[in-house]
DNA sequence: CCATAATATGACCAGGCGGTCACATTATGA
DNA sequence: TCATAATGTGACCGCCTGGTCATATTATGG
């Protein structure tokens, strides 16, 4: 999740901000829309107003377009998480992972079309550098809560019977899944996350955080 | 999860079961690797050996072969399922989860074209038909654990300060979730689900389903 | 003002798509 | 045997794709 995945061409970088953002804006659109494979360069340049010739002034292909969508969607997703656990480095275990569930809904909320270009590369074949693309999104979530697991697990706060690196895999897969159903109205299980009030959505989460706690706590500890 | 989705043409019905089959697999297979829209006919026909017009006498267009293929994995689920449930209708609700998560992996392994199919059709827009689809199986899911819930629910085995469609959700969210990781390897969080022995699953379905168990059961009652 | 460099343009290309249809082949049954 | 029905075939159609490139337009700076 550090260096770049794509320079664009500096023709790009000459441009000015606005119209490098409605660029982007018309990218992510149609990558949200179709994934990689379906998006379609014409629909872009159409939506934009500009030819397709200028398009690859700036960028070299499809691939190059697409890479530099994801750069700015892997920066976007850091900047979420990082901004919602500032300063709370030694907060409770459980109390982080409600934390970082809600940055994930506030950054739904704030790039529903990014989360959606994430969700098609996880299930798409054939996108360009894909096993790269996830690791980069997948490996800050499973670095960040490996340590704090651990650390847990040394004092004592997790249940001893189940390994550290399980309970990290349940805790990611508990709040992914979340996410999902938030995303995707077919995935929430009737819960109707998608269109809830701020406060019922906590309600959700509140519920299912007492879960994780109570499942992963040592016994005894239990609510 | 009741009606069929499509009839295939009379031609089709007449073919040999034989070719029939080799037919759905290879619609299957074509389906799996690039969802609905990528999905090309010429490909199919070309692997099949036959011509593209023979294709049009037995399904009325691309729409229709797919469907047919969706109807074959919906009844595949159900008799997973109710196969790996049958005769243990009083079986404790953790062990029934348990028992349903088995038959998700046992599915899988013996389908593993069909889930990813499945899987495309969540995550892709413009698949036909597709909230009709997702919902046949999902409700399937969903009425099938809502009622159990409820029933465990009457009897004290859950946890009362959380209702009952939330712990459905919970535990919908936690299998379907497990299943993603099994089929993806990018979503089992490091764990290796993919390539892992059946007794080492089994390990994995364990400790989920005792974090689960211990945080949806009533306090005092864990382990 | 003008030469040069930078940028914008869209017709065009080869290739793939779902779908059609006139025709060839095979099966049927009187 | 032979007319009829059923099935198989692949060239072809219009459409769309990512990508190219000769040409037109605009910006730059001496």
């Amino acid at each position: 999740m550090d260096t770049l995945l794509v320079q664009p061409k500096q023709t790009f970088v000459n441009l000015s901000p606005e119209k490098r953002e409605s660029i982007l804006r018309a990218a992510v659109s149609e990558f949200a829309e179709h994934g990689y494979q379906r998006a379609s360069l014409n629909n872009i340049v159409k939506r934009l107003g500009i030819s397709k010739g200028s398009l690859y002034q700036y960028f070299d292909n499809k691939e190059a377009l697409f890479l530099h969508v994801f750069d700015h969607f892997t920066q976007q997703v850091k900047h979420y998480v990082k901004a919602s656990v500032a300063g709370n480095g030694r907060d409770d275990f459980f109390v982080v992972a409600r934390q970082v569930l809600l940055a994930g809904i506030a950054f739904i909320d704030g790039h529903p079309e990014y989360f959606q270009v994430y969700l098609k590369v996880l299930f798409e074949r054939d996108v360009p550098r894909r096993e790269e693309l996830v690791a980069r999104v997948r490996l800050f979530s499973l670095e960040y809560f490996g340590p704090l697991a651990d650390r847990a697990m040394g004092q004592g706060l997790l249940r001893s019977d189940i390994p550290a690196h399980k309970v990290v895999f349940i805790l990611d897969a508990m709040l992914d899944r979340f996410l999902q159903g938030y995303a995707q109205p077919y995935l929430d299980g009737g819960l109707a996350l998608a269109g809830m009030t701020a406060g019922r959505l906590d309600d959700e989460i509140d519920s299912m955080v007492a879960v994780l706690r109570t499942g992963l706590q040592p016994s005894g500890n239990g609510e």
